[in-house]
RNA sequence: GCGCCCAUAGCUCAGCAGGAUAGAGCAACGGUUUCCUAAACCGCAGGUCGGGGGUUCGAAUCCCUUUGGGCGUACCA
């Protein structure tokens, strides 16, 4: 077996391109079928078993070039190909010309060893090879708790930041804080509002209509007021907000930072807005912009030219009050990440309701020479959970709207992130929360840590009952593995590799959570109709290689989307 | 008004770079435990792919149109 390989789909796609190609040559060569340019041959597994392991369409593809029916141009491809060397076993014709395989079980045999030989890298591919991604998600304006939203989005962006990596992307994971701006104004008003309330009385001061109404914001106000008195009441309003946003922002910083950890995220890089500003940054990239003629000026304000980059229309940069807005931080933010620090792809998460900044966001890269294309928007529908049936908007615990912090409670970590997980991102959400709590088959979280723990029980009880552990792979002949069920679980196996290729390509971690879900059934079918323990042992032991190589894929896929893989339940 | 997203089994959703008889989970119904965890398994059902038109050998998938939901259309972010 050759050693690099990642995945046995890839070897056999390969397998059964060469043969087909070579086919066509042949019949190009005898003239029983007119040569032309193939496209990509497509291979794929059919919907019915009886209709082989693979399939192609490659003569319906063509056979409008070729200008014969297509049944008749995959009989000549058939009786022309050479199948030496390959786990083809048969070939067949089908339907309205499809070509199907039939492969011999060696096939299953080598994808068995190959998860043992690579164990936890099983899985792992190169098709990010040299590729530096930025993944940036959640960034929440740290002015209060995260909520669904952020919850959905930070499932969403750290799995497919997870499944990038394990493609083989050199993977960035980024926070970009707005720690200025509009939002932070608001903040320190709202902020200094209740700090006068709580020292003057609240009747004595106005609450801004547009303000943070949030208890966090009161408890702020009561914790400065303890640790630093009434000082600021002779400052000026200015003075005051500042120093009282700025008292906040990183206490709301770290606990965003301490509520994703516990979320089972990791940042590796935490971007400041301000920083952006600080540095010069933003004043840069608005001189460029000028400098290239993408702007014009006009009452009063600096306007990004939307005609020159194909927008509908012209959006401003900077207020007539001198301001610069977020759009132009924002652009000299995504500035930063490809010329500046070199990203050759940035991903953003946004939930649905920015999806009129993606056309504006891409089209003001241009300038900078970034293709469309780099700059990634992964759009998210937002959530909506429900309890006892009905829309639920409130938190158990503190009656305001349900926090991120409220449903890690509720529910935990596992379920929030499974369910997260389980649609694409473009659906709707609903979520069940009762359900992600309940113990019961209706829950598929448990449904694949019941597997898990079943597993490591077996192989636990296996070596301390009967001394048996696994023995080395080259000494285990798994042919004697022939059972419908076994051989099923084993084809789920090898789909692994190809189903971390297709999450990698579309985005979409979503496709492991439900596939991690058919490795589990797959295994319980097994399981009820396999015993390992008390088999004879060449069986024993091929189907304890087995059973271990299923414990490693649950085990990856869990690990990839940051669940638990429990070891007893 | 204009633009974007969504609509598939009773419920929640896959499938959508066109492909063979549209799939899964749950719910419903019927079975399985002297035996490695029954948080499991097996079986049985369940559909005008929102409606209409078009493109072609072939459409849930692509195009047009229509209906019903969600969102956007700020010198907010």
């Amino acid at each position: 077996m050759n050693k690099s390989m990642n995945s046995i789909y890839e070897k056999i796609h390969q397998q059964i391109k060469k043969v087909v190609a070579d086919a066509f040559l042949a019949c190009a060569n005898n003239k029983s079928i007119p040569q032309v340019e193939l496209p990509e041959i497509s291979v794929e597994v059919p919907r019915e078993r009886g209709f082989g392991d693979f399939s192609t369409n490659i003569v319906m593809q063509v056979a409008r070039q070729i200008k014969m029916p297509p049944r008749k141009a995959a009989e000549l491809l058939i009786q022309a190909m050479d199948l030496t060397g390959t786990y083809i076993e048969k070939v067949e014709c089908a339907g309205p010309g499809f070509i199907n395989f039939y492969l011999n079980r060696h096939w299953l045999y080598d994808a068995l060893r190959l998860i043992q030989e690579k164990k936890e890298h099983y899985g792992e591919l190169d098709m990010g090879k040299n590729i530096r991604v930025n993944v940036e998600f959640v960034s929440a304006n740290p002015t209060g708790p995260l909520h669904m939203g952020n919850a959905r989005g930070g499932a969403l962006g750290d799995c497919i930041a997870s499944v990038l990596k394990k493609a083989g992307y050199d993977v960035t994971r980024e926070y970009y804080i707005n720690d200025t701006g509009n939002q932070i104004e608001k903040f320190g008003i709202s902020l200094e509002a209740r700090y006068l309330q709580q020292l003057l009385g609240e009747e004595k001061v106005a609450f801004p209509e547009d303000g943070y109404h949030g208890e966090d914001i009161i408890q702020h106000a009561k914790d400065y007021i303890s640790k630093y008195g009434d000082a600021l009441l002779e400052e000026t309003p200015e003075k005051r907000r500042e120093i009282l946003a700025q008292y906040a922002l990183p206490i709301n910083i770290d606990r965003i930072r301490e509520m994703l950890a516990a979320y089972g995220i990791e940042y590796d890089v935490w971007f400041s807005e301000r920083s952006l500003h600080q540095s010069g940054e933003v004043d840069e990239t608005i001189e460029f912009l000028t400098d290239h003629g993408y702007t014009t000026e006009k009452e009063g304000a600096i306007w990004l030219n939307g005609e020159k980059l194909g927008l509908e229309k012209d959006e401003v940069l900077v207020r007539n009050n001198g301001v610069p807005t977020y759009l132009a931080a924002d652009i000299a933010y995504h500035r930063n990440k490809f010329v500046k620090r070199g990203f050759d792809w940035c991903i953003n998460l946004w939930g649905a309701d920015h999806h009129g900044h993606v056309a504006r966001m891409k089209a003001a890269m241009a300038p900078f020479g970034v293709a469309k294309d780099k700059l990634e928007v992964v759009l998210f529908q937002l959530v909506r959970l429900y309890r006892n049936g009905e829309i639920a908007r409130m938190s158990k615990r503190t009656g305001k709207s349900i926090s991120l912090e409220d449903l890690l409670e509720e529910v935990g970590r596992d379920a929030a992130r499974f369910f997260f997980n389980l649609k694409t991102s473009g659906s709707h959400l609903d979520f069940d929360l009762d359900l992600a709590v309940s113990q019961s088959n209706e829950n598929p979280v448990y449904y694949v840590q019941y597997a898990h723990a079943r597993i490591c029980s077996l192989i636990r009880r296996l070596k301390e009952e009967e001394g048996v552990i696994l023995k080395d792979t080259d000494s285990i002949n798994p042919e004697v593995l022939t059972e419908s069920e076994e051989l099923d679980l084993i084809r789920k196996l090898s789909e692994y590799p190809e189903e971390v290729r297709l999450a990698a390509k579309a985005l979409e971690p979503s496709r492991l959570t439900r596939y991690v879900m058919d490795v589990a059934a797959n295994f319980h079918s097994f399981y009820n109709a396999c015993r390992v323990k008390g088999v004879e042992e060449p069986l024993m032991m091929a189907r304890l290689m087995l059973v271990d190589s299923t414990r490693i894929v649950i085990k990856n896929v869990l690990d990839l989307i940051s669940i638990h893989a429990p070891e007893k339940m």
